[in-house]
DNA sequence: TTGAAAGCGCTAACAC
DNA sequence: GTGTTAGCGCTTTCAA
């Protein structure tokens, strides 16, 4: 078989007798090019079946059409379908996705955004794992635009696209309220916008139905996300060693809730009829465990939608003011939390 | 705050009366320059916080440090782990990976791949969801190296790095029939080297014990990823509304496995009483479910690593006898096959 | 041990 | 409409 080198626009220009530039304005779609020179242009590419070197363009232009992504786990399935759903958005606009994962750890986050920039990304994806705004600084001094989701800095002037999470929080207590409990916990995340958002949320819905949080009501937790099942199965035992233990309690992620109605049953009690709980997320297989797991879903794939829309807004309008989109969440009530 | 346009070479040797071509071999750390002058213009990058651009080496030099990676739908936790580990072992080596789903979707496939060309990257990894091999005829044009993963095609002669699923079909079909069925039935996939190697080990398997394997024992289905609980429900509907129904079902996934489970459970028949149940993935919820469910585990993380490895040594070595690595699988024994 | 020259494939600005 | 010139930031080759 003929192994081919890559064509370039040289070639085409050579064969057709034209000049590169000729060639380029056609690749481009510019409109100061004669009717039959365009034809004849776009033949031979098609017949040469011409790609244009992203490298070289990039370097010429200084556009990459290449988005960059930094997520802190891949494998959690809410970051998976954000990845999925804006790369999806992003390929019927030609542009590329250069994913990095920073394994929640604050230093490989600054690497990979290193990386990133160095590759000449047009735009910056981050879910940062950060607690501070350090890796920020070195972001600030570039030119390229970015735009943080799921997990906000309020301090930092910057886009931010996510779900809702004071809604979050008010949306599950509220349920939990409505179907009668009156000592309600929380399993709680650290140190991240969500975090303090559901809390808050959590909070006031409990404030307006004057309904009282004991201070050991609220366990915070580290480790959502990587093995959220066994944090709050620890984070339940504190609960049920509480001499007034919640008949309800609200936790962070569906990871979490799903270890909460293990330490649950393991103390010989009842969920939802001692216990009631709710997750957050809405994993696909909610409906299959052994308690089917109510939850507040947070619309991953809209979100996922939404951002990559602004990634793209942003490489053509790089300075605009900051934008905060938060996408409202809706409840789906399963046997974990049904009245008694 | 001073927004510091982009550092080049050209600034570092200007800065330091050097050539670029002196800073240039500095950077890249080669040996014919004078330990003084090295010095020095280590120095003065980190004061700099010099950042290469890729777009121009890769250019220049025709090497980008860039991975390409098509898999057929990230939210499967499968791919997302293998992204995750490998993404893990190119990150140590200074390798950026560029995502591709092609929604289990041929046109979008050879679309991705293509654009990924047009990037330059240096080695290509695939699991690909084409029956046939028109999409690698594009591939065997370019000098780019390309690496197979999870699905493989016998007749093209590439590298591939996968479980062994003719050992996973084996060893769940032997598992069943070691816990005292007779009655085997298998859910199976289409058009993908795994489906079919999975259904050659339960065969192989029933055959060793003597064990009859009826025509419509073995139900094979489409969709196993993306809604596998819905395919896994209407397979197993079949297999229930046979004469003699399956004592037990080995399931090409984890997902189907759990609709065959429901399918079983809303027939009023008992999991794993009536029916025993296998799945295969080893899915971190498994042990949460309303049955507990048994599954063959492939070493997912460690998949991604050897592909991560082969993935770098093709960087280096593109022309090299095409590699077949298969990771041998284990079993996880769970409720859903506890022996009566 | 250092650097000048050439070029990777493309685009931007401006002349014709 | 089309082409010329210049240059993106880096590497490669080869001469000094």
């Amino acid at each position: 078989m003929m192994l081919a080198m890559a064509v370039r626009l040289k070639d085409i220009a050579r064969d057709l007798g034209v000049s590169v530039v000729t060639v380029s304005k056609v690749l481009r779609g510019n409109s100061d090019i004669g009717e039959e020179t365009r034809k004849r242009v776009l033949k031979r590419m098609k017949e040469l079946n011409y790609q244009p070197n992203m490298l070289a363009r990039g370097l010429a232009s200084g556009k990459t059409y290449t988005v960059g992504l930094v997520v802190p786990d891949l494998v959690h399935p809410f970051f998976a379908e954000f990845a999925k759903s804006l790369s999806g958005v992003l390929r019927k606009s030609h542009r590329a996705v250069i994913l990095a994962s920073s394994e929640e750890d604050p230093e490989i986050e600054r690497q990979e955004i290193r990386t990133l920039l160095r590759r000449g990304i047009d735009v910056l994806l981050i879910a940062s794992c950060q607690p501070n705004l350090r890796n920020f600084y070195e972001l600030g001094d570039e030119r390229t635009p970015y735009l943080l989701f799921d997990r906000n800095f309020p301090h930092l002037a910057a886009h931010f696209v996510g779900s809702n999470d004071l809604m979050v929080g008010e949306m599950a207590t509220n349920h939990l309220i409505g179907i009668g409990r009156k000592r309600i916990g929380h399993i709680a995340g650290r140190n991240t916008s969500p975090s303090y958002d559901r809390l808050r949320g959590f909070r006031d819905a409990m404030a307006e139905h004057r309904l009282p949080v004991p201070e050991d009501y609220v366990v915070v937790c580290d480790h959502m996300e990587e093995r959220g099942d066994k944090t709050g199965y620890e984070a339940m035992q504190k609960l049920l060693a509480l001499k007034e233990r919640p008949d309800a309690v609200f936790c962070y992620n569906d990871m979490t809730a799903i270890g909460a109605i293990a330490a649950t049953t393991a103390a010989g009690l009842r969920v939802p009829e001692d216990i009631a709980i709710i997750g957050c997320g809405n994993m696909p297989y909610n409906d299959y465990l052994k308690v089917p797991l109510s939850s507040i879903d947070h619309g991953t794939a809209e979100l996922g939608r939404i951002a990559g829309e602004l990634a793209l807004e942003l490489t053509s309008h790089p300075e605009q003011p900051p934008k905060n989109i938060l996408v409202p969440p809706t409840l789906v009530v399963r046997a974990s939390t049904l009245p008694r």
